[in-house]
Formats: structure tokens, C-alpha cells, sequence
RNA sequence: GGGCCCAUAGCUCAGCUCGGUUAGAGCGCAUCCCUGAUAAGGAUGAGGCCGGUGGUUCAAGUCCACCUGGGCCCA
């Protein structure tokens, strides 16, 4: 320590760093340095001309502040980003936006006080509803900007992708086209899930959108439908939306299901027709049937309707026969209307009269009579009160179930049947299947669960939305219905005959262009809709490119993605947009790696969402413990890819954890370099000069080097992360604290010099390792120890090098076992109440003849760490020990099957001592065992040390290790010794000196023990607290008591 | 109604793929120890019918079936 004053200081090697870290503030100071000195494009660019990795990045909607979940999948995003940047690839990461969509419809109607569809074209006008549209995908892009910026997701924002951009909706057009060509893009008339209130047809994956079921109580009724030919007697017909029934077209029943005549109990002399197998349910158990008939039997019977809107025409009224009946629930007899899928494959079939009951903004019409203009679930109960006034209510009951409600305004859904646009993808599943298979999900289950399932079920994507914010269905149509559609600007312009490429593709202006149609020269109008905003976000691999009419290299060299990311509620999102989209356009998937995260809940285990309140606002985590410890959390806490419980506490353990071990540690070794001024890359130490401390942590990191490669390699965070943090801690509780001492002496020692140096290669590749994970922290330690000149970052450096070596891992485990030892000892020393500052004689140690080797070289080790002066590795210690000797199962148990409990009554009965000197002898003995003998190895058994009764003796398994407690003299004064200097320590602390200053100490002790052990201790002491001058004897300054075990130490210090 | 996932210490979670006789960690709690890097670290202890029932097996937290409770997805 010596060395600093005999020369002038020259600049410092190294900033000062304070333990007391605030994350925040430093990763502010990251922040302006990245920025000022571009680091997030040089790391880009200083890889070009590399093989690239593609990233996507899925398109939020900037027309809400970013939330929790928003911060997950862009620090997943981040970091295989990073990793792969560092590995050398050329990694572009284009931002992009989305725009378009229903959710946008609604902030915007929220913020206009519009409750109904209509009012939207009467009150504002498509323009102006449209205009304020756009201005609202816009609102939050700052505070995503900020939060992006603030987690360190680097991300190329300023040439981000809109998906409202008329080039990027020229793509979308090009691709419909695509579609369209292959004769997969048609209109058809289908029942779909429809919101009365938003007027508009949900996707399936809108419709699928968590949340979007409710459990819901719905009325249950049963109503009879008379008979027309034959008195007194009626159908049972049951259903769970009485609004339906004002549009009954006729009723349904399963031809071979068996159906009864029974007395109605509701009336009398009358009867009721329903299914043999719900008459216990319905109408009783004792029941007597009068009838017994088949479905077959009923079909073509007419019978009086519940309400007469609805014409009969020939088949209307009438059973009909329908294969989907059941007798699981109902009657067995099916009211149809034209509101369900079934319904309206018969209807087709059977040409029943149709009556839309129900108009698109969800109020009964005018030809419902008594209840015209009601809000559709407001007519279930009238319509009850209806059937009961008139006698044909049969029983009407409550129903709880799980129903469909609009994901974004909560109205429960109508099954309508009405013309949609449809992308025929029901018809190329095998691609979409063949695409899957090419595709690697993390986690795996997702690829044949959750995602596979839903591919083999896979139904026709219904495209067309009946809104106005969104990108316009390309398709002009004439009055004689030939369709038209259109793939470019060019060609519209070319079909209409002036220039549009200039215009915005959004209504109402596209909806003001037409063109004669090609095949009949009549005026083509655009149809009105507006497409599934998930088919924009889907395009995004083409439109980000505006390919391809631009950019075709670019797009080449960058489809399909190495990695995407996004939660779990994604999969039937853009998981499924995107794969069906480059499945349509170019037969493939467009992303080869899929990162699929599991959704964060609170900490009562309830997801996130803005109805419940519970979302917690990820700047109060960022400004408090910081961007680092939440991505450390988020990556390493629990498993990624299940539901994980959120909470403060957590995320500040985790900062606990690994975040200020690490930090210490790097202050500490800044703390002594500085003091020398040591540049270990002006040294170059070979590893045989190193001691086997160094030696064994380096082949722990080399070890993490490899494990943390391998784990991000397979898009596996968590594990990477975790054996990071078991490094950090090995290296801080392990390896600083036994080599503590090496930093306290001058650079000019070997010693000394290996420690610097060893410590500073593994800051340094913590510090690269951790860039991904945590790339403030690992930025702010790499520039001071590393640096190669004053813009350098680690985010510019290469991913360091696992080097195979096969002598590490015989060093971990001899470091293992050592680490054993010393927890057993220290068991020991708490059982004996032997506080550890008091010196011990010896230990004695029992192990396994295998490892005796292995612990030879580090006995000393163990015996500083359990400051005893000797460790004897023991044998014969039988006066100490006993053995239990049971088989090992695993290897005996496939061997001798049921014998193996024989073996074990032997070993039980066999003289352990004795036994075990055998196995450790020989290698093998011979056990009897029903007859015969079986010979078991040291391998087929477990052999565990017990302690006999008056010894204390620590254990576990195998080992064992007992203290020698006898103290003598000399004992007794180095244990007071050390009692004084750890004290002493505390005072220079607590007095704010410096640990380089030096100090005049007095000491007197209360007695002669004390004072004869100070004195024969001197020199220790004054070396250990840095005293210039010791005496022993009370001398000026404030004096402080030191109490001992055995009396007390007066004693004084000054700065000298 | 069907499919999938989950259920282990007061709390948060490992362990289950591939069964092995002493089920671990962190947080919290108690007692003690260590500490001139540390906001830390260590030892000991209290705290577990591994959701329940049955089965397979020499052996089940682990495999199988059913049930209960919770979540997700689909009807």
C-alpha cells in the first residue's frame, strides 16, 4: 500500500465508487451517455456486413399509456436482441406501430360521448371521426418512447412502421390481392359473433380474447309449442335467449332419439311431447308415458308459433330434423332461429322463413309488435312475462353460464347472420399446420397445445368490419355484383382513370373513388367495410418494407424473423396473424423463433387489467429500484412462462439479491486498485502462477460462461440468468471473502497482483455476461475497469469465449467439497456455542476414502475459514463415529427387486465399523442375504456417519467433523487478540477513518490474562488495524470499553 | 360439457422429464455467529399428512385413474 505516496498521483485509473448505489440515478447517467456517444447505432452498425438475426417487433397501440405487461415483452424482446448483437450479428430492430382497429373506434366514441354507431356518421361525420382517429394512435407514442428508453430496450423508434401509413396499407392491399387471386378472399353469409353495440362482426381471436367469456345468468324457459293437429298436446321446447324467440322459423329434433307422450302436470287433460330421457328432469320421475315415438316420427308436424311475426311459408312451424339435437341438456326438441350456426344450416336447407327479429344496432324491430324498440336482452323478461300470461310457459328458471361479450365494450355477443368477408384459411390448414411444424416455441407445450389446437380447429377468418378507422377492404363493386380487387395505387388509378397515388387510403376518401367495372362498364363502388386490424399487424413482415413495391432486398434479407416475443394471449393473435399471413402470400411462417410469455397477475394471482384497478404503474418501479431490477426479476424470478405474481417486494429482493452483490463486489476491488493504481492489463499472470482460489473461480466463470451461452442460446433467460446470480454469488460470499486479505497488501506482492487480476477478469465478463440482462449496471462497471477508449460500452464488445477444459471441473468439486467442510464446521462451532474468533486446536474430519485425496492441498483453507490450527483428516475415529449403512436403492433396487429389503435387515445387523474399513479396503464385501450372498460396492451403498451419544459432531451423509474444544493458554490469548482487533475495527469504522489510515491506539486490558495476551499479540494487532503506534497502557483521546468473554479492554485511538 | 395448466413450509417458488427410503431455496420469524467491500454472509431452530382417494411398484411428492379447488382455452 506502500506505493501511492512515493509517487505524484497521476490521473486516476478508475472513477471512486460508492457502495451506496442509487440504480435510478446511475441508469439515468447510461442513459446520456448511450445517447450522447450513440452507442444503440454503433452496436448496430459496427456488425454490418455480419450474418444478420432478425427481430420483429410486434406493433403496440400507442393510444394508451404502456402498462406492466407492455414492460415484460419488451425487456424479453431486448434481451436476445442484445445477446445476439454481442454474439456479432447484424441485428436491425425497426419499431412499429399499430393503428387501426375497434379499440381505437372506442377511445375515440368514449371521447366524442358517442353511445351509438350511428351517431358517429350523423353527428361527426366519417371525416372528422377519422381524423381525430389518427390523432389518437398518436397520444402516447411520446410516454411509450420514454418507457421503451427507460427499460434500455433498444429499439429504432424514429423509423418505426405505421400501420395507418398509405404505403404500408399498399401492402396490405397487395397482399388481399395475393389472396384474392388464389380465390382464398370471399363473401358469404354466415353466422358470427356480433356486438350489437359496436356493430361490427368479431374475428375468432377477438371473440377469443381473454375475458371476452363471462359467467353470466341468463334465463332458462321451457315453452310449449301446440300441436296444429292434434289437441291438448304440445312440443317442450327449451332456450337460454327468449329474445329468439320471437324469430322462430320451426323446431328440431334428433330422428332416432327417442321421444315420449306424458301428461303435461301444468294442465290439465292436456300432454307434452319431449325426449324419453329428460322426462325424470322435467317432469318427473314416476312419470307414465301415454306415447312412445321416434324424432322420425315428429318431423313435418306443424305447430302454433310462440309469436306470429314471423310468416310460415311451407316449412316454417314445422319439427324439422336436425343431427345436433341432444338429450344432454333441454327437452330435446331445438327452437330455431336464425341466431346460431345449426339454425341456419337448416334454414338453408329446408328454406325456412327468415325475420331478422333484431336490427344491427341490437333493438327488436318495428314488426315485433308489443316489442318493437326494446334493447334485445331487455325483451327476455317481457317476452317471458308474455309467454306466461298466454299459458304456453312450461317453466322458467335461471341458467349460469359462461357467455361470449365483446372484449373491448362488454355487451354480450349475437349470433347474427349476416354477409362478411372471408379469408378462406379453413382451406390451406395443411400449410398452416406444415408452417407450425417449421416454427420453435418457447415453451415447446405451446407449439401442439395451445397453438396446434387451435390450427387443427381452424376456421375461416372473417375479415370485414363495419367500421370506418381501419385499412379499407380493396374491393369495388358494380350493381351487378362483380367484384373487383384492387392491389395497388397504380392500378386504381389506372382503373379510375386519374392519379390517386397521393391520396389517403383511409375512408371516407378512398369511398369517394369509382371506376367503370371491367367486366360490365356499370359504376364500381368500393364495398364499405374496413378490415381486422390483427390482418394489419400480421402484414407487418411486408409492410414494414412497403414490399414490394420497395425494398425487395431488404425484405429478402430479412424474412422470415429469428425471433418474436409477446405474451401468451398473443397465440391467437399475432402469433396466428402473422403465420397466416406469410403462410397466404409466401407458404411459409415468417418467424422461426417464437418467445412466449406468461401474463404477470397481481399479487393476489389476479391478472392485470384496467377494469380490476390492480395494475401497478411500472414507473413507480423505475424510479425506485430501477429499469435493471425489474428486467433482473422479469427475466429470473419464477418461471417466464407461467403466470408470475407481481409485487414491490419482489422486484426489491431480487435488487437485494443480485443487483448490490454485484455492486459490492466491483466496489471493492475499485476501492483497493485504486489505492494501488493496478492496471491489470498491464499484467499478464499465467494461470499456473495463480493459486487455486483463482484458479477454481475462474473455472466457475468459464462454467457460467458456457451455461449462460447455452441458455440464451435457446431463448432460456431464466436459466442463463440464474446460474449468473449463482456465479455473482460464489465470487462475492466465496471467493472475496477467503481472499480478502490478498487485496489488502501492495501490488508489488504476486500474490496480491493474481488476486487483482483474477477478480478483475470475472467483473469484467460479469459484466459482459450480464449486458443483456441488466445492461446499465454492466455498462457502468464495464467503462471503469475496461474501457478501450472513452465512447467504448460493453454493449460494443463480443460475447466472451467458453474454453473447454476438463481440469475445472475436478476444481469445482474439490471446491465443493471444501465449501462442505466448512458449513459442517461451522455447525459444529453454533452446536459447541465456540464463537469463531476463538481459535481451536483442531478439527477432525471423516469422509469417504475417495475424497480424501481430493481435499489434500486445501486443508488449510478450511482450517482459516473455521480458524482451528490444524485439520486432521480422520480414519479410525471409532471412539467419535458411528456408521449407518443402508443400501442404495437406485442401484440395488433394479438389481435384486424385492431381495433388496433382505439386504437392507443385513446391513442393519452388521458391525458398521468393520464393514465399511472392508468396502474401503477391498472395494467390495459380500452380504447374506435368504440363502444366498449378494456382493455389493461402495457404489450400491449409503453410508452416513452418525454421532455417538457425548460427542458433538456435525454431519451430513457421509462426512462428518468434530472440534477439538480443549483451549489452552496460548489458545485463549489469540482468541482475546482477535476479540481486540475486531473491535479496534469497528472503532476506526464508526470514527469515519479511511481504511488506508493509519492510527496511534492505546490499550489497557482489566487484567493480567488480558494484558499478557495484548502483549504477546502486538505486533498483530498493530499490523491488522494499521497502528503506527501501540501502547499498552491507558494514554490521552476519548476512551472506549471493549468487553470481552473475560473482562475488559480500555482503549483510545487517533488519527496519526 | 370438452381440452390444457396449476395445487409442495406463513408467503413466493424449485424438485416431477427419467420413481430410490433425510423434499429443498429465498423471504419472514427466533437464537447465535461472522464482517474495514456488503443494503450482505453463515449456523441452528420453529414451520410440510408434497390438495384428496385409490391403483401400479420392492419403493410414489414423482407414474396411472378418479375426485376437490384455482386458472386458462374452447363449446
Amino acid at each position: 500500500m506502500a506505493s501511492r505516496y512515493l509517487c505524484p498521483m497521476p490521473d486516476p485509473l478508475y472513477r471512486p465508487v460508492d457502495a451506496r448505489v442509487s440504480f435510478p440515478a446511475l441508469e439515468e447517467r447510461v442513459l446520456e451517455r448511450w445517447a450522447t456517444d450513440r452507442v444503440f447505432e454503433r452496436s448496430v452498425t459496427q456488425r454490418k456486413g455480419a450474418g444478420e438475426w432478425v427481430f420483429y417487433e410486434g406493433p403496440p397501440t400507442a393510444n394508451g399509456k404502456p402498462g406492466f405487461h407492455h414492460v415484460e415483452a419488451r425487456v424479453f424482446k431486448d434481451i436476445f436482441c442484445r445477446y445476439q448483437a454481442m454474439r456479432g450479428r447484424y441485428v436491425f430492430r425497426k419499431a412499429g406501430w399499430d393503428c387501426h382497429g375497434l379499440p381505437v373506434e372506442i377511445e375515440v366514441e368514449k371521447e366524442l360521448g358517442i353511445t351509438e354507431k350511428r351517431q358517429i356518421e350523423e353527428d361527426w361525420g366519417i371525416e372528422e371521426f377519422v381524423r381525430r382517429c389518427r390523432e389518437s394512435v398518436t397520444r402516447y407514442v411520446e410516454d411509450w418512447r420514454k418507457m421503451t428508453d427507460r427499460i434500455g430496450f433498444w429499439l429504432d423508434l424514429d423509423n418505426a412502421y405505421w400501420t395507418m401509413d398509405p404505403a404500408y396499407i399498399e401492402t396490405v392491399w397487395w397482399i388481399l390481392r395475393q389472396i384474392w387471386d388464389k380465390g382464398l378472399l370471399e363473401e358469404d353469409f354466415k353466422v358470427v359473433p356480433y356486438c350489437p353495440r359496436c356493430e361490427t362482426s368479431l374475428s375468432s381471436h377477438e371473440q377469443h380474447q381473454p375475458g371476452a367469456y363471462q359467467d353470466i345468468s341468463d334465463p332458462s324457459v321451457y315453452v310449449r309449442f301446440p300441436l296444429l293437429d292434434e289437441a291438448d298436446t304440445a312440443l317442450l321446447v327449451w332456450t337460454t335467449t327468449p329474445w329468439t324467440l320471437l324469430a322462430n322459423m320451426a323446431a328440431a329434433v334428433g330422428t332416432d332419439l327417442q321421444y315420449v307422450k306424458v301428461p303435461d302436470p301444468g294442465r290439465e287433460d292436456a300432454f307434452l311431447v319431449l325426449a324419453a330421457e329428460r322426462v325424470d328432469a322435467l317432469v318427473g320421475p314416476d312419470t307414465e308415458p301415454v306415447a312412445t315415438l321416434t324424432g322420425r316420427d315428429l318431423v313435418g308436424r306443424r305447430y302454433e308459433p310462440p309469436f306470429p311475426f314471423v310468416d310460415a311459408g311451407d316449412n316454417g312451424h314445422t319439427v324439422r330434423p336436425g343431427d345436433f339435437v341432444t338429450t344432454e341438456d333441454g327437452s330435446g326438441i331445438v327452437h330455431l332461429a336464425p341466431y346460431g350456426e345449426e339454425d341456419m344450416m337448416v334454414a338453408r336447407r329446408d328454406r325456412l322463413p327468415i325475420l331478422q327479429v333484431i336490427a344491427p344496432d341490437g333493438h327488436v324491430v318495428p314488426e315485433a309488435g308489443e316489442f318493437a324498440g326494446l334493447w334485445f336482452k331487455d325483451a327476455d323478461p317481457k317476452i317471458v312475462e308474455s309467454l306466461g300470461a298466454r299459458g304456453i310457459l312450461y317453466r322458467a328458471e335461471e341458467y349460469h353460464h359462461a357467455y361470449p361479450h365483446c372484449w373491448r365494450c362488454g355487451t354480450p355477443l349475437i349470433y347474427y347472420a349476416r354477409k362478411d368477408w372471408y379469408v378462406r384459411t379453413s382451406q390451406i390448414r395443411n400449410d398452416l399446420q406444415a408452417s407450425n411444424e417449421e416454427t420453435n416455441w418457447q415453451p415447446p407445450s405451446i407449439k401442439y397445445g395451445r397453438f396446434g389446437d387451435w390450427l387443427v380447429n381452424n376456421v375461416d377468418w372473417s375479415l370485414s368490419r363495419d367500421r370506418y378507422w381501419g385499412t379499407p377492404l380493396p374491393i369495388w363493386r358494380c350493381e351487378d355484383e362483380h367484384a373487383t380487387c384492387v392491389g395497388s395505387f397504380a392500378e386504381l388509378s389506372e382503373l379510375s382513370g386519374k392519379d390517386v397515388s397521393g391520396i389517403d387510403p383511409h375512408r371516407p376518401y378512398v369511398d369517394e373513388i369509382v371506376f367503370p367495372c371491367p367486366s360490365c362498364g356499370k359504376e364500381a363502388r368500393r364495398v364499405r367495410s374496413v378490415i381486422d386490424a390483427w390482418f394489419d399487424s400480421g402484414s407487418m413482415p411486408f409492410g414494414q418494407w412497403h414490399y414490394p413495391f420497395e425494398n425487395e432486398d431488404l425484405f429478402e434479407r430479412r424474412f422470415p424473423a429469428d425471433f418474436i416475443s409477446e405474451a401468451i394471449d398473443q397465440t391467437r393473435g399475432w402469433f396466428y396473424s402473422l403465420l397466416a399471413v406469410s403462410t397466404l402470400v409466401k407458404g411459409q411462417n415468417s418467424y422461426r423463433n417464437v418467445v412466449c410469455l406468461g401474463l404477470l397477475v397481481d399479487a393476489g394471482g389476479r391478472k392485470m387489467s384496467k377494469s380490476l384497478g390492480n395494475m401497478i404503474d411500472p414507473w413507480a418501479i423505475l424510479n425506485e429500484q430501477g429499469a435493471d431490477a425489474l428486467r433482473w426479476y422479469m427475466y429470473t424470478t419464477g418461471s417466464a412462462w407461467s403466470a408470475r405474481r407481481v409485487s414491490i417486494e419482489i422486484i426489491q429482493e431480487a435488487l437485494r439479491k443480485y443487483l448490490l452483490t454485484l455492486w459490492n463486489t466491483y466496489a471493492f476491488w475499485v476501492t483497493y486498485a485504486a489505492l494501488e493504481n493496478f492496471d491489470p492489463r498491464a499484467h499478464d499472470i499465467p494461470m499456473t502462477e495463480r493459486p487455486e482460489m483463482d484458479r477454481w473461480i475462474l473455472a466457475e466463470l468459464n462454467h457460467t460462461v458456457l451455461v449462460a451461452t447455452e441458455g440464451l442460446d435457446d431463448f432460456d433467460a431464466t436459466r442463463a440468468g440464474r446460474r449468473i446470480e449463482g456465479f455473482v454469488d460464489d465470487l462475492s460470499n466465496w471467493y472475496v471473502r477467503r481472499s480478502r486479505r490478498r487485496f489488502w497488501r501492495s501490488a508489488e506482492d504476486a500474490d496480491t497482483r493474481a488476486a487483482f487480476q483474477t477478480l478483475w477478469e470475472c467483473l469484467v465478463t460479469v459484466a459482459q455476461l450480464t449486458a443483456p440482462f441488466t445492461p446499465f449496471v454492466a455498462d457502468e462497471i464495464y467503462t471503469n475497469l475496461a474501457a478501450r477508449d472513452d465512447r467504448d460500452s460493453v454493449h460494443l464488445t463480443d460475447w466472451p469465449e467458453w474454453r473447454p477444459d476438463p481440469v475445472d471441473d475436478a476444481l469445482r468439486e474439490r471446491m465443493q467439497l471444501v465449501r462442505k467442510l466448512v458449513g459442517l464446521g461451522r455447525s459444529a462451532r453454533t452446536e459447541a456455542k465456540v464463537r469463531t474468533r476463538q481459535p481451536l486446536r483442531r478439527a477432525l474430519v471423516v469422509m469417504p476414502a475417495g475424497d480424501k485425496s481430493r481435499i489434500a492441498a486445501l486443508e488449510g483453507l478450511v482450517a482459516d475459514e473455521l480458524n482451528v490450527k490444524e485439520v486432521q483428516v480422520a480414519s479410525g475415529l471409532e471412539e467419535l463415529v458411528n456408521y449407518s449403512i443402508k443400501p442404495n436403492f437406485k442401484t440395488l433396487g433394479p438389481r435384486l427387486g424385492p431381495k433388496v429389503k433382505d439386504v437392507a435387515a443385513t446391513l442393519a445387523r452388521v458391525e458398521p465399523h468393520e464393514f465399511v474399513t472392508r468396502i474401503e479396503n477391498d472395494g467390495s464385501a459380500e452380504v447374506e442375504v435368504d440363502g444366498g450372498t449378494v456382493t455389493v460396492e461402495a457404489a450400491d451403498l449409503d453410508i452416513r456417519v452418525e454421532g455417538r451419544e457425548g460427542f458433538s459432531l456435525a454431519r451430513d451423509g457421509p462426512y462428518g467433523i468434530a472440534l477439538d474444544l480443549d483451549l489452552d493458554e496460548e489458545l485463549i490469548a489469540e482468541g482475546i487478540a482477535r476479540e481486540v482487533v475486531r473491535e479496534v475495527q469497528e472503532l476506526r469504522k464508526s470514527s469515519g477513518l479511511a481504511v488506508e489510515d493509519r492510527i496511534a491506539l492505546w490499550l489497557d486490558g482489566s487484567d493480567d490474562t488480558i494484558r499478557n495476551a495484548l502483549e504477546q499479540h502486538r505486533d498483530l494487532i498493530a499490523a491488522e488495524v494499521l497502528a503506527t503506534d501501540l501502547r499498552l497502557q491507558s494514554g490521552d483521546g476519548e476512551a472506549h470499553e471493549i468487553r470481552l468473554d473475560r473482562g475488559t479492554v480500555r482503549a483510545g485511538l487517533a488519527k496519526s
